[in-house]
Parts: C-alpha cells; structure tokens; sequence
DNA sequence: GTTGAGCGTT
C-alpha cells in the first residue's frame, strides 16, 4: 500500500528509496509526507504492515524521484525526532531498487579488456590506476596526490581504491561489486565534505555524497571524443551510469570523460565545487600510469575554464 | 491500548 492511492507497488524506475527507521508505530505515510515532501519530489512511500495484525512495522521507505533530493533529505532529517523518536533516514539497500541496479552490467556486454590482465585479477575488468585529488578553491597550486590504491579485499573489492591523505580525514571504499571501483571520500577537514559513493559492477551506478561549501554549479556537455559524461553534484549525490572512470572537478574546471557504454542522457550530472576527484583506470587510460603531477598534466582530461 | 531491530506492497 503506497502513500498514493494505489495498493501495491508504484512504478519504480528511475526513483531513489530511501529506508527510514525508527519511526513511531503510529506514525503514518501521511505524516511523513510533508517532512520528507520538503526536500524533493516524494513519489511514493511505503510503511511495511505487519501482514496479521496490519499493524506498522516501524520502519518505511519513502521514494524520491531525484537522487540529489534523497540525498537532501538524508541529510536533514536523519537524527531528526519525529514523533518523540529520532528517526534514521538512510538509502535503501535492498529491495526494489537494488534490483534495478543490478540489471545491465558492462563487464559481461563489453568484449573490450576480457582476456586482459587475466593474471592479477581475473573478474577485475577496470582497475584504479591513480586517484588524485586536487583542491583547487581551498588552496590554489595545493596538488595532493594518491598514487597507489589500496585493494579492499575479497571479491567484492576487487578494483577498489582507497587513498588517504594525511591533510583529509580519511577515505574510504563501500559497497563495491567485482570490477568496478568505488570509493568513499571523506574530507571533513578542509572541505567539510563527505562521500559516498557505491557502484555495481558495469551497471555502474554510484551515489556519490559530497557537501560541499559552496557550490557554483557548471554543467560541461560532452567532450568531443568523450563518449559519456561525467557527473557530480552541488551537494550531494551523483548518479552514474555505466561510468568506468570519473572526474569532479571544482568550479573551476570540469570535467571529464569517461567511458561509458550508454548515452550521455542516462547519466546524470551536476557539478562539485571546491574539490576535484580523479579515478583513473588502466584500462581506459594506459598511458595515464603513474603519472604524478597536477592535474593539467593529463593529457586526457579537459578543462574547462570559466 | 503494549513493543523497538530492521530493508517493500500482490
């Protein structure tokens, strides 16, 4: 029974769930309404009923149709109190949703890279090659760079980076499937900024959380030779998909290319400001190995001035 | 009428 009149499920493409805990069991689709409404477009929600009883189970999902807006409302009403419990507001892990994010992946459709590196990983299919991060806003000419990735462990990981850099609080890589990379930045310190980012292999789908300061969004359209495009977020969450490789930069450079096997309008972009966030991949960017050195230094990535 | 970790409607 969904918020919206209808019983069963609503369509689910193209919506972003979110899972909230600990709500009260009277606490009704109705009342979470206009708390999470204020954040975004609220295209359904869902309190699991105890299927005897038909009573709350205490818990609900509430489907927003943007991404960004989830992530918003993630991060405002999470530890809010909400009919005398503070309730948890998290993205939903499982369910409908997650389905949908394991459909499509590339590591089987792409002949590309199969039988390639066979000896280091075999379901490995893009592997970090370097990630560096540049903040450009914050302090001009200041290059940090991470040039090893660490592996994660287990299959899961495989591909995964983690870099850390003494200056940041701390990174780290979540939710990860074979093949793909994910990575989570955190930077408390001197953007005040988080990440969260989970990709399915091939399917490539990453939320990616970044608060920044301020944003001056730019929006780059597609880079002549670039097959897809990159994407980022104001604040907050970046959708990709099929993304292999990616780059956020700050306001004042953009972005970045990146192999994708769908087209530019499947993906979803907006811009970061105030950081930049390199993820190279061997596969895409060979030449790129090792390389260190500020960002102007790769030859395959474009920038744009504003 | 109470309760309290969790991941969905047929």
């Amino acid at each position: 029974m969904s918020h919206f009149g209808r019983s069963g499920p609503p369509d689910i493409s193209d919506t972003y769930s979110l899972l909230i805990l600990n709500i009260s069991f009277r606490t009704t689709a109705d009342d979470l309404f206009p708390l999470f409404d204020k954040y975004g477009k609220v295209v359904d929600i869902f309190i699991p009923k105890d299927r005897r009883t038909g009573d709350s189970r205490g818990f609900a999902f509430v489907r927003y149709k943007y991404a960004d807006e989830a992530q918003k409302a993630v991060d405002r009403l999470d530890g809010r109190e909400v009919d005398g419990r503070e309730i948890t507001v998290q993205f939903a892990k499982y369910g409908p949703n997650a389905e949908r994010i394991h459909r499509g992946r590339i590591i089987e459709k792409s002949p590309r890279s199969r039988g390639r590196s066979r000896s280091r990983s075999p379901s490995r299919r893009s592997q970090v090659i370097g990630l560096e991060i540049v903040l450009n806003i914050i302090t001009p000419d200041t290059v940090m760079i991470i040039t090893t990735t660490g592996i994660i462990g287990g299959e899961v990981a495989a591909g995964a980076g983690i870099g850390t850099i003494d200056t940041m609080a701390g990174n780290e890589a979540i939710a990860i499937e074979a093949g793909v990379v994910a990575i989570v930045q955190t930077m408390t310190e001197l953007v005040a900024g988080d990440a969260m980012m989970t990709m399915s292999d091939g399917a490539g789908v990453a939320l990616l959380k970044v608060v920044v300061l301020e944003g001056v969004c730019h929006l780059v359209g597609p880079l002549p030779g670039v097959e897809a495009l990159i994407a980022a977020v104001d604040h907050q969450v970046v959708v990709f998909h099929q993304t292999v490789a990616i780059l956020i930069l700050g306001a004042f450079h953009l972005v970045v290319l990146i192999r994708s096997d769908r087209p530019s309008h499947e993906l979803e972009f907006k811009l970061i400001s105030s950081f930049a966030i390199l993820m190279l991949f061997s596969d895409i960017f060979p030449s790129s190995f090792g390389r260190t050195g500020s960002l102007h230094d790769f030859s395959i990535i474009s920038m744009t001035g504003l």
